[in-house]
DNA sequence: GCAAGGTC
């Protein structure tokens, strides 16, 4: 028997059906697809299966000191198991095994790593195919010349993840025991994330450093025959023009000489066509950059490319390549469009074309292609509105990239008002070229009318405005994702993992991201006493041992030897300041949970954490001072910036993702809810209204009054709003209410409970929100988050949700607790007979996990 | 439990 085996599944099955010519056939082993024709099978991996860690005996954190970590081993442990069961079985029976991975440096040590389980069970050849896009003529060629495994290569991807593994954990472990931060709450440090931490905190630090300076802009508006345009003050300076007047004397001297002007004399005109050529093909960072001008974050955009890569409609979403391989035909790929009737127009326009020459980026690359449509094209209704939107911004890019450059005039006009120089710059699309199928980018014109040297213009306004200089702006997501690549931090599959883990950490907050002092204190810790991790240099050093390694001028053993020795020495620094620095870090920790001063004793009030693990403000003088007060309980609680005038405390905001508010100063919240009345609105279907003790004359009673409670519209201390029984706590019924808003009481009833209607009148803009009986839509609000709730299921498409919703299939709960990625497999194109069946199976525990 | 890199 002959094995294949591919970095991932998707590779497997359509290596297997151009070696096949389409006869092959699927079946699971533990979970795992392995396709089969003849003599041969085909199994894809899940990239990495193994991973390297240290021995058990060094796991638990304060067992070890963290310079142990420094000459500590490192194994290698299987991380995938079903995987790694399913490669050795079928290895055991081969009598050749091909690795056929992508060809890049990680990819030649998954294939080295495949290659290493395999050997457990057999001493059959084992030969590596590369090949740099899986096409009939590509592959093909590729298995008729096996090469050879190369070694060196995958050494050098050792070396990284050895000494990644070493300073990573040792330095991490460090700081954390240090600050006596234990549990989830550690305090971590990388090649990669800290470099990127430092990038924003240094931007923070440039922000804080600014001082603005004042300065002045003059404009006049002229007027040719009844047409008005801008035209803007200048003055030359070493011989350029600037605009910015510095000196308030100068700008006033200026501007009433401007003002004394009626006319402009024109002093040239300079006309000039500019070619505004199309995008270079999409490769992550770009497709990232892209996705966030539609309003999608870095980690939204490559969830949703993954979606529509497994469901086969874009090419595969990693990738650092921007020249499409020689194998992609534009030509035919458009004409998949043609009839389609939202892009076929464009499509056709563009295959009018007399030659259609893609655009290139600089960076060719081997393991994948340019992001772009697979000529698969999906129904619209198939996709949820963020899969579509993705969807037309990787077909119009592509469009783009074969489509004409965009020609513009631009027009600039000097003129001179009783002395003073005027200029205006207009500029007009001539050929709108890719423009007409790629609509992400702006067209605006500024329109100044044409005229000629020495006619006289009116001057009918003359502006000043006084300005400042502004503060370096914080980077975007997308923005610090391409200042990564440009630095060669991170990779195409792990940038924007870097940035969310930077917020999951604690580091930074909000979008664009800010730094907490946490951040800070970290950054300014490692800069001062282990100054490395912090700087990008390590990596640099790192890229060049690796190719080192790949050219066989060096080994991994050297490479790590020499990286350990630093680290110790970095450590015999530390030592002395361990207390130094846990102090340090801790304040800042506990910085970014202060909020002000406690009103009973003047200590400072904190974000804290209850023994249930809900969060609440209390006092830093406890246990002296019980002062507290209540926090919402959805999401995280951050501190913000922001001062409440009142009482001197910062407002608090709920991180819950799309679900997050500001909930301002807790202390105010808690005083409008004292001072808030309950509004009864009717009996409570629960405990009011109800049958009391039969009277004397053994009739039952209906009571409204003594024991029976009534639901009434509560404000409670932590912010929120419900409607609640006031027997409470004896009756605990309840429904919520937005959080937003006032709440009005309406003449309208509810049939069905007697209950008024009720509506909410939002204090922003925008229309009152109709809420109707409470009950009702409480009911409805259920039904909602149900339905939201299937197609949030991790890994599994609005499509298959449905399906399964169809199928009647099991609680949500069930399905969580099964691999999404093996539901998303099992549903796909099956009856529904097969989906009960299949649900059987998940209910016995067989399928689960 | 630590990193970064694959992949889902």
């Amino acid at each position: 028997m002959e094995l294949i085996v591919t970095e991932k599944d998707n590779a497997a099955r359509r290596i297997a059906e151009i070696l096949s010519d389409g006869s092959a056939s699927t079946n699971r082993q533990f979970g795992v697809n392995v396709y089969r024709w003849g003599d041969t099978r085909c199994v894809g991996l899940s990239g990495h299966v193994v991973g390297v860690d240290f021995p058990p005996e060094y796991a638990d954190w304060r067992d070890v000191q963290p310079v142990e970590l420094v000459d500590a081993d490192v194994v290698k442990m299987p991380t995938q198991e079903n995987i790694v069961r399913t490669l050795q079985g079928l290895a055991a029976d081969a009598d050749r095994i091909t690795i056929a991975t992508d060809y890049d440096r990680e990819g030649e040590l998954i294939g080295k790593e495949a290659y290493e389980l395999a050997r457990e069970e057999t001493d059959a050849p084992i030969d590596r195919v590369r090949f740099s896009s899986i096409t009939e003529n590509e592959v093909r060629e590729a298995f008729s010349n096996p090469e050879a495994l190369d070694f060196d290569l995958a050494a050098a991807g050792e070396a990284r993840q050895v000494i990644d593994l070493l300073w990573g954990a040792a330095l991490t472990r460090f700081l954390s025991l240090s600050a006596k931060q234990f549990g989830e709450d550690f305090i971590s440090v990388g090649r990669v994330q800290s470099p990127a931490l430092k990038l924003i905190v240094d931007r923070e630090r440039e922000i804080r450093a600014f001082d603005p300076d004042d300065y002045w802009e003059l404009f006049a508006d002229l007027l040719k025959d009844g047409d008005a345009f801008e035209a803007q003050y200048f003055y030359l300076e070493d011989g350029n023009e600037a605009e910015r007047v510095w000196e308030e004397a100068d700008a006033t001297e200026a501007f009433e000489q401007l003002q004394g002007a009626r006319e402009a004399i024109v002093e040239s005109v300079r006309r000039r066509r500019r070619t505004d050529e199309p995008p270079e093909p999409f490769n992550t960072t770009q497709y990232i950059s892209s996705a966030s001008s539609v309003g999608l974050s870095a980690q939204k955009a490559m969830s949703v490319a993954e979606e529509l890569y497994t469901a086969g409609y874009i090419t595969y979403p990693r990738t650092d390549n921007t020249v499409y391989p020689d194998d992609l035909d534009p030509e035919a790929l458009l004409d998949e469009f043609t009839d389609h009737y939202l892009f076929g127009d464009d499509a056709d326009s563009l295959l009018s074309a007399d030659a259609i020459e893609p655009t290139a980026g600089d960076e060719e690359t081997t393991d994948h292609p340019p992001i772009h449509p697979t000529g698969e094209i999906p129904a619209r209704d198939d996709l949820s509105e963020d899969e579509w939107e993705v969807y037309e911004l990787v077909v119009r890019h592509f469009f783009a990239t074969v489509a004409d450059p965009a020609e513009w005039e631009h027009l600039k006009v000097v003129a001179d008002a009783n002395g003073c120089s005027l200029k205006a710059n207009g500029k007009r699309l001539l050929e709108p070229g890719y423009h007409e199928v790629y609509p992400y980018r702006s067209t605006a014109e500024n329109h100044v009318p044409d005229v000629d040297e020495g006619e006289i213009l009116d001057v009918t306004e003359a502006r000043i405005e006084a300005k400042q200089t502004q503060p370096p702006r914080r980077r975007g997501q997308s923005r610090l994702i391409e200042e990564l690549e440009s630095r060669s931090l991170g990779t195409k599959s792990t940038r924007h993992h870097t940035i969310e883990k930077l917020y999951d950490r604690g580091y930074i907050e909000s979008d664009p991201p800010r730094p907490t002092k946490l951040a800070m204190a970290v950054v300014e810790a490692a800069e001062k006493f282990a100054d490395r991790i912090v700087d990008e240099g390590m990596t640099a050093k790192l890229e060049a041992d690796m190719n080192a390694i790949a050219d066989g001028e060096t080994d991994l053993e050297d490479v790590t030897d020499e990286s350990r020795a630093i680290l110790g020495r970095i450590f015999e620094e530390l030592h002395d300041s361990r207390e130094e620095i846990g102090e340090h870090l801790r304040e800042s920790m506990k910085a970014d949970r202060t909020l002000g001063p406690c009103p009973d004793c003047g200590e400072s009030l904190l974000v804290r954490r209850s023994r249930q693990g809900s969060y609440f403000v209390g006092c830093d003088g406890f246990p002296e001072c019980r002062y507290t007060l209540p926090l919402p309980n959805t999401g995280e609680p951050t501190v913000t910036d922001d001062t409440c005038d009142e009482h001197g405390l910062e407002h608090v905001k709920m991180l819950a993702g799309r679900n997050t508010f500001v909930h301002g100063c807790p202390q105010c919240k808690a005083d409008e809810a004292d001072e808030t009345d309950d509004r009864i609105i009717g009996p409570c279907p629960e405990c009011g209204g109800v049958e009391t003790e039969p009277s004397e004359n053994g009739t039952p009673e209906v009571s409204d009054a003594e024991g029976g409670g009534d639901l009434a519209i509560k404000r409670l201390r932590n912010g929120s709003r419900l409607v609640g029984c006031t027997r409470y706590p004896e009756c605990e019924y309840s429904l919520p209410l937005p959080r937003r808003g006032e709440v009005e009481v309406t003449e309208e009833t509810c049939d069905e409970h007697g209950l008024p209607h009720l509506l909410v009148v939002d204090d922003g803009e925008g229309e009152p929100w109709e809420l109707g009986c409470p009950i009702c839509n409480y009911a409805e609000y259920r039904e909602r988050q149900a339905a939201s709730e299937i197609e949030d299921l991790d890994g599994v498409g609005a499509k298959t949700a449905e399906k399964l919703a169809a199928a009647g299939i099991g609680s949500i709960d069930d399905l969580r607790g099964a691999d999404a990625a093996a539901i998303a497999d099992e549903v796909q194109g099956v009856s529904e007979d097969r989906l009960r069946e299949w649900q059987a199976e998940v209910n016995a525990g067989a399928v689960a996990d």
